[in-house]
RNA sequence: GCCCCCGUAGCUCAGCGGAUAGAGCAGUGGCCUUCUAAGCCACGGGUCGCAGGUUCGAAUCCUGCCGGGGGCACCA
């Protein structure tokens, strides 16, 4: 009976039976479906079918299509249905105690005989499918942008991989050529004394970041000072300026391959790098493959070539190559500079080719920030230009910026939140806490350390992740430092009082969870209330929140329906008690279904969300 | 000028063609001698930016307008 409707899927199958059955001799049914959604609060029952677009299709009334339905269902999953009514264009469906009561045993049996989530999907190896994020400069640390798109790609990237679509690739690709690059470099050979973070005891990130920042404010100062004595416009003196022409001339020999510029390069690469590595350690972030712009650039150049000895690039008098995409209602494009150096396009056209070699991918995720929503319109445009065949696995996942109540960081102007500091702000304040707390007496100060630092990595994800990627996020500090209600410690602190029900389960009651499941299997059990049977049909409908959340390539809706879950069962939790004052009956069906709860909890943060769901806190 | 994203409670957001539009924060008032109060309950708070349209049904889709942001570089 439980295993015959696992999951709304389940019952869509079952429902497309009854249109095959049906659509012989009543019409068109082919292409119409029944929607299955949850039913909401004020009507009784878990499961409302629409019967709106087949009540069309076979032009019948929906009280009539409604009550045959419900007769023909009923028998069709014996046992499962206990009562239904049609509201309006609505069938409403109640489960019966004795199937839930089945269905809770599956899943828990399930999953202590496989030793992972259930779910209606595989893994699977084939198609490949990269996802790259992250993507930082070489020039300075992670900052609070980076934290949303790392934590906004790292959960795409687990969405995909858990809905069974394929072998997900995750990249980074660290861009660590350019202008930028030798401005910091230029500002260390400059100024730096041959002082390196070993022997100022700084993160290398760091430590090479202070010198960007340094260099831009010399240069700045200059500037002021050609255009105060000198009398220059500020665009002139911008060009002009000594500095600028030093950091330019320093690209030019690092293009040709000078060895002492590409031993600085090198070295200071490595510590911005050794810097990143310890930043995405502590946030759990993990890649498959780290990938350098320095590495793909020049086969970005090759493909301009080609496309100019195909024709459809052309050349201008000063040498500099483009693309003319004005007839599909872009502009012309520059995809070479004169001088035969690259911008910033040719490198993602060499990368994506070389990435096209690799892994013969299907689909190539960019989370990459929203302002280069028109980059991506143009790389792919470029692409089928260029005939490749992997022009249409192009898909840009653009998130809008974080921006803080003062206006957008800029990191030029030291207004960024750095992703180290504010982690560790948070995990000061996690620790505080901990520490004032009654439960974690008995805790050791590593104990505690850890659990702050896993309380403020829930707080910081679950604050980037909950919002629509679309949507900018409106950074206040001192909510995002908030521990309570919509956030990632609520969830886990929900998990943790579950886990808290199972330890003591066991030792006062000897009721561990092997017996929890042969005693669901035996007892039969009273009413359920109402509380209950929400929280059975969250649980039901888990599968379809993942697998709409992987279609749209947007974790808030997971990041959504899980809060939902843990509110519901915080009510729960008020309302009854699981352990003490209630009956063995009672007692074994309340903890098996705070244990799925505990576990759906679990799978959504950990597996998929990246959160980490400490077992006491 | 053209293109893209966003306008829902005081604030931050859910709701993505279905039923009486929901949460958190903030405010007020309750609940720790029984399982973790990072919790729970109650109250107050809304012309879903505006105007048309599409249909059995629109916060949701389409058109126009208004407001906020981003983009249209021999910067990356």
């Amino acid at each position: 009976m439980g295993g015959t409707l696992k999951d709304p899927f389940a019952l869509r199958e079952v429902l497309r039976t009854w249109l095959e059955e049906h659509s012989q001799y009543e019409g068109e049914g082919s292409s119409v479906d029944f929607p299955v959604q949850p039913t909401v609060v004020h009507y009784p029952g878990e499961v409302t079918v629409v019967l709106f677009p087949v009540v069309r299709a076979l032009r019948r009334r929906p009280q009539e299509v409604g009550e045959r339905l419900l007769r023909w269902l009923t028998r069709r999953i014996e046992g499962v249905i206990e009562g239904g009514q049609v509201v309006g264009g609505f069938l409403n469906l109640r489960f019966s105690g004795e199937f839930w009561r089945e269905w809770l045993r599956a899943r828990l049996m399930q999953w202590l005989e496989e030793g992972r989530y259930p779910l209606p999907w595989k893994r699977k190896e084939e198609p490949v499918l990269l996802v790259e994020f992250s993507s930082p400069n070489t020039n300075k640390p992670l900052h609070l942008g980076h934290v949303r798109n790392n934590t906004l790609g790292d959960a795409v990237a687990r969405l995909l991989a858990v809905t069974g679509r394929g072998r997900v690739v995750r990249l980074n690709l660290i861009n660590d050529r350019g202008i930028h690059i030798c401005k910091t470099m230029l500002a260390w050979m400059k100024w730096g004394g041959g002082a390196t973070p070993q022997s100022t005891g700084k993160k290398g990130d760091h430590f090479v970041g202070d010198f960007y920042v340094l260099f831009e404010r010399r240069y700045k100062d200059e500037v002021e000072r050609l255009v105060r004595e000198k009398g220059m416009s500020e665009e002139e003196a911008r060009r002009e300026a000594p500095l600028i022409r030093e950091a330019q001339e320093l690209l030019r020999r690092w293009e040709a391959g000078d060895p002492e510029v590409r031993q600085v390069w090198k070295m200071m690469n490595e510590w911005v790098l050794e810097g990143f590595r310890e930043t995405y350690q502590r946030y759990g972030v993990m890649f498959d493959a780290f990938e350098f712009e320095s590495e793909t650039y020049a086969r970005g150049k090759e493909l301009v070539y080609e496309g100019l000895e195909k024709g459809v690039f052309y050349r201008k008098e000063d040498g500099s190559i483009w693309v003319d995409l004005t007839d599909e209602g872009l502009d012309t494009k520059l995809l070479l500079r004169g001088d035969g150096t690259s911008v910033y396009i040719t490198q993602d056209l060499g990368t994506i080719d070389l990435r096209w070699q690799k892994y013969r991918m299907q689909r190539m995720v960019y989370v990459v920030a929203e302002e280069q929503r028109y980059h991506f319109q143009v790389l792919k445009a470029v692409l089928r230009r260029l005939g490749k065949p992997y022009a249409d696995t192009v898909f840009h996942l653009s998130y809008a910026m974080v921006e803080l109540p003062e206006g957008k960081m800029k990191s030029r102007e030291g207004t960024v939140i750095d992703a180290d500091d504010f982690l560790d702000e948070l995990t000061a304040l996690a620790l505080e806490q901990i520490r004032c707390s009654e439960k974690a007496k008995d805790a050791s100060e590593e104990e505690k350390r850890e659990l702050a630092e896993q309380v403020a990595l829930a707080a910081i994800k679950f604050y980037m992740l909950r919002v629509d990627p679309n949507k900018k996020i409106l950074f206040r500090k001192e909510e995002a430092m908030d521990f309570e209600g919509y956030s990632g410690p609520f969830l886990q602190y929900t998990y943790a009082r579950i886990q808290a029900l199972l330890r003591k389960a066991q030792e006062e009651y000897g009721l561990g969870r092997e017996a929890i499941v042969r005693l669901l299997g035996e007892r039969g059990f009273a009413e359920l209330i109402e509380e209950e049977r929400r929280l059975l049909q969250m649980l039901f409908f888990y599968p379809v929140r993942l697998w709409e959340s992987a279609q749209r390539y947007d974790p808030s809706l997971l990041a959504n329906a899980l809060y939902q879950l843990a509110k519901e069962y915080n009510r729960y939790y008020a309302r009854v008690p699981i352990l003490r004052g209630s009956s063995e009956e009672e007692r074994v069906w309340r903890l098996a279904l705070s244990w799925w709860v505990g576990e759906t909890l679990a799978h959504g943060c950990v597996e998929v969300l990246n959160i980490p769901m400490p077992a006491r806190m």
